[in-house]
DNA sequence: AGTGTCACG
DNA sequence: ACGTACGTGACACTC
């Protein structure tokens, strides 16, 4: 027998998106309600197994019941814009699945569903509806059974017409009678005021229909036959308009709806679109490519070895007209990496050179070529490239072009970066994903050498294609300067310290451990003592039952899954124990021990002494850069015992002194800049204390009358403003009243009428284009800014603040690393630059280099751009980046 | 793998 | 009414 199942998909829609939170993918589309409905789709194609399958969905706005009653959904909120979005993805989902969809101008999904099942019913084919919407239930049959999603989209209740008898008391068609009497407020159907489900019920149970308690409306009582009569017609129009229409003129065949399974490589290319990547493994899809393996099986590629004089005379041939490079490296830290192999796309043949191979004596013109700097390489993750191949003696050189770079600047929060994801993001023929050719975690494993060969191979090939439109993207976005002159030469530079490394004294360190460890051990017996129990402090869920069950301290906050114990709520709980001070002290010792002691000592070469951090130019939104393995962005500075640490880090040489120059106050020196406020540019100008200066104009006080408290105030001001200031951010962080926050806010921006002009016009800006820059024109997308909730917007709204902020100071000190860089090697100096710190560079220096140096870096720091406002960079040394203070 | 916490600018 | 300050990475714990 035939089964259909007939989808309400307006109505589903509606359901999955406001039971999920709000997913985005990499290009910033709403996806959640497309989550949903796939999730349904799947489980009822599994479970119910279907020969037939519809989805129908409302078109346009007017129907045949606005001909009676205008207001028919009137006072309706609108489709909020992150939902309707969705609705093309839907239909192109549904594409893909194989099933079949129709909508039918003038009429409603229900109406076009009713009108399937009165077919059903004639035709005698099983079917389940599938709606949220209860009005549905008056098309229960013995052959129609009514699905109604119930919390989400997950769970439906099965209704047939004993269930619906065994809930109401009623049959399926009595049910436009109950709507009827109690009216729908989101349709805008009014009903009989005052009457709700019960009363409708009892009347529906004694009467029968509407049509029945009008006629013995002389049986009903007091207020009721008043507001009965009064309001007659409404409920003989509200019975018709809840009335589905079973007549609809479908102008195709039952036939068409016939379901005959799904394409699995369509689907795959759906879902992939999409960035459902759990749905793709869970229908074990990842695989499945749209036309992968036949790209890979078409391109020419020859597996080079040293012994094969032809492939090794083809591939000197075709040195000369490279058109990509990809090299394949294998793991996280790209210091301990392991690199497979080379490959070399030319316009006919891509050749891929075993890492074994290039090794060899033979192959000594490919390495000469990597090694060529005026042989320019186009490629993938080049940065890493370089560091992996230099740790195998390998030097890379010529890079002229990344994709992945280019990439990051085009849109700098998508997350996908692998070639494969940017295949599909730029609608290019899809290469597989690494991890379904090599696997992931425990299940790593090569493949054997043709598949891998053909992998790297087919990799190679899309670099190619990529490049050649991303080159055009950013020509088109007005980046190709932000990219050629600032962050491609940057990537050199970076390489160049990070393979430099820096040395650390790791007799300091351990000693710095031994003299945390006892004190460790002494603040647990403390803590275990006066707790009256021992438990692991550093378990937060311990920690919150000693502390607000064990001890009944008062709860100041909660987190998703119990107490909170941050340092904040710790320091509220000061009053309340003697406890609290010893675990504070625990916890900041302990994360001294745990991540710089034990964890700096573990990246040490033992056979150098040195760490070499790798800075991630991909990552941060803002055109930050990020450090890694270990992250040497963050060593402690704020606190006299974790500053400490710093006595560890030491001049790789003898004789030498570490230097250390910060740009002072350059975010808020970009703000005076971009905004043009006149006050802030002058306090700059005449180099004031700035936050002295705030003070005083927010307080209105003269600048010698402004006390510590006012400057620490006007200093969280400060900060707020370079966030994005809310009253909530700041009444918080000073601990304040949010009027009292509100009330400041009010005074700086009475104050710095100029900065309050950049914040409204930087927020309608990105409203308007969509994205904001930085001064060298960097972008980031906001596609957020748009959104209906308050929350998700007003945090657009604060970055659209701050990342131009943000974004400059970066621009800037890159700037000052490939000028500083330059100046290194134009005169022939041997100092060289190690670290950078967002707003700091780090460099070792000579002593006959040290004079010089506190001149010439400062000077390339301030002069890296001409702002409004002077730019300022400090600088200091000694001998290890604790005395360079 | 996700969460909480905390180090930095 | 809504309820977060911006940008990162590493560690320990928990499931």
């Amino acid at each position: 027998m035939e089964k259909w199942i007939l989808i309400d998909g307006n109505s589903i829609a509606f359901r999955a998106f406001y039971a999920l939170p709000l997913l985005t993918n990499a290009s910033g589309l709403h996806t959640n309600a497309v989550f949903g409905f796939t999730t349904m789709l799947l489980k009822l194609l599994e479970e119910e197994q279907p020969t037939h399958m519809l989805v129908a969905f409302d078109a346009g706005k007017i129907t045949f019941r606005h001909e009676g009653y205008s207001e028919y959904k009137g006072g309706r909120q609108k489709t909020p814009s992150e939902l309707s979005e969705q609705f093309p993805l839907i239909k192109e989902l549904l594409q893909a699945f194989g099933i079949s969809q129709f909508e039918l101008s003038g009429y409603e999904a229900d109406d076009i569903i009713g009108t399937l099942t009165r077919m059903a019913d004639e035709q005698g084919a099983e079917v389940l509806v599938v709606s949220g919407d209860k009005d549905m239930l008056q098309l229960a049959s013995d052959q129609v059974t009514v699905a109604i999603t119930r919390k989400g989209v997950g769970d439906v209740d099965r209704y047939s017409p004993a269930l619906i008898h065994e809930r109401y008391g009623l049959a399926p068609l009595q049910i436009i009678d109950l709507k009827g009497l109690m009216g729908d407020t989101s349709d805008n159907i009014p009903g009989i005021p005052g009457v709700g489900e019960k009363t409708a019920l009892k009347l529906l149970h004694e009467y029968g229909s509407v049509e029945g308690v009008l006629e013995h409306v002389a049986d009903l009582k007091g207020k009721m036959k008043e507001k009965v009569e009064q309001h007659k017609d409404d409920a003989i129009m509200s019975k018709k308009l809840a009335t589905i229409f079973r007549e609809v003129p479908l102008d195709r065949g039952t036939s068409e709806m016939a379901y005959g399974g799904y394409d699995r490589p369509t689907l795959a290319g759906a879902l992939r679109k999409l960035e459902f990547k759990s749905l793709l493994e869970r229908l074990d899809l990842t695989g499945e490519g749209t036309g992968s393996t036949v790209a890979a099986a078409e391109l020419n590629v020859v597996s080079v070895a040293a012994h094969d004089e032809d492939a090794l005379s083809a591939l000197a041939a075709g040195l000369r007209s490279v058109e990509s490079v990809y090299v394949e490296v294998i793991g996280e830290n790209p210091h301990q990496s392991e690199t497979i192999a080379v490959a070399l796309a030319t316009a006919d043949v891509i050749f891929v050179v075993p890492m074994a191979e290039l090794q060899a004596s033979a192959l000594g013109f490919v390495r000469e070529w990597l090694a060529d700097a005026d042989m320019e390489k186009a490629g993938f993750d080049l940065h890493r490239t370089e560091l992996s191949l230099a740790w195998h003696g390998i030097a890379l050189k010529g890079i002229s072009f990344d994709i992945q770079l280019a990439a990051y600047l085009l849109d700098p929060t998508d997350s996908t970066q692998s070639i494969s994801g940017l295949c599909g993001k730029y609608g290019l023929p899809t290469v597989q994903a690494d991890e379904s050719v090599y696997g992931k975690g425990a299940k790593f494993k090569l493949p054997e050498a043709g598949v891998l060969h053909g992998h790297i191979a087919s990799k190679t090939d899309a670099v190619r294609s990529i490049a050649a439109i991303q080159r055009e993207e950013l020509e088109k976005t007005g980046m190709h300067k932000l990219y050629y002159d600032l962050e491609q030469p940057l990537s050199r530079v970076l390489a160049g310290m990070e393979l430099q490394g820096i040395r650390c004294d790791a007799s300091v360190i351990e000693q710095l451990g031994a003299e945390l460890e006892s004190r460790i051990s002494d603040i647990m017996t403390k803590v275990y003592t006066l707790a009256g129990m021992e438990f692991n402090i550093n378990s937060p869920r311990q920690l919150g039952e000693v502390l607000f069950e064990k001890l009944g301290l008062p709860v100041i906050k909660k987190t998703k899954t119990g107490y909170s114990t941050d340092a904040d709520v710790l320091e509220k709980l000061e009053p309340y124990h003697e406890i609290i001070p010893s675990i504070l002290l625990f916890r900041q010792l302990a994360k001294l021990q745990s991540t710089y002691v034990e964890g700096l000592l573990k990246e040490i070469r033992p056979n150098t002494g040195k760490i070499h951090t790798y800075y991630r130019q991909t990552i941060a939104a803002t055109g930050r850069l990020s450090s890694q393995y270990p992250n040497l962005q963050n060593i402690p500075i704020r606190l006299e015992e974790g500053r400490q640490i710093r006595k560890a880090f030491v001049p790789s040489e003898p004789g030498w002194f570490m230097l250390a120059a910060d740009y002072s106050q350059i975010e808020l020196r970009v703000l005076a800049h971009i905004s043009g406020d006149e006050g802030l540019k002058e306090a700059f100008v005449q180099d004031l204390d700035i936050h002295t200066k705030t003070a005083s104009d927010v307080f209105g006080v003269r600048p010698e009358d402004v006390d510590a408290n006012m400057r620490r105030q006007a200093k969280a001001v400060n900060f707020g403003i370079v966030y994005g200031i809310s009253d909530f951010g700041l009444s918080n962080n000073l601990n304040i009243t949010r009027k009292e926050a509100a009330q400041f806010i009010e005074q700086y921006f009475a104050a710095f009428q100029g900065v309050r002009r950049y914040m409204d016009n930087i927020v309608a800006q990105a409203r308007t284009d969509g994205y904001v820059t930085t001064l060298l024109e960097r972008r980031r997308y906001l596609p957020e800014i748009k959104a209906s909730n308050f929350n998700i917007r007003s945090f657009a709204e604060r970055t659209a603040m701050n990342t131009p902020i943000q974004g400059t100071a970066a621009d800037i000190i890159k700037l000052a690393m490939v000028r500083m860089d330059e100046q290194l090697r134009a005169r022939g100096l041997r100092s060289r630059m190690l670290l950078q710190v967002h707003d700091e560079l780090v460099f070792e220096v000579p002593a006959d280099e040290l004079e010089l140096m506190k001149e010439l870096v400062p000077q390339v720091m301030e002069s890296a751009i001409k702002l409004d406002v002077p730019l300022k960079a400090d600088v200091s040394f000694g001998d290890n980046w604790y005395e360079a203070k």
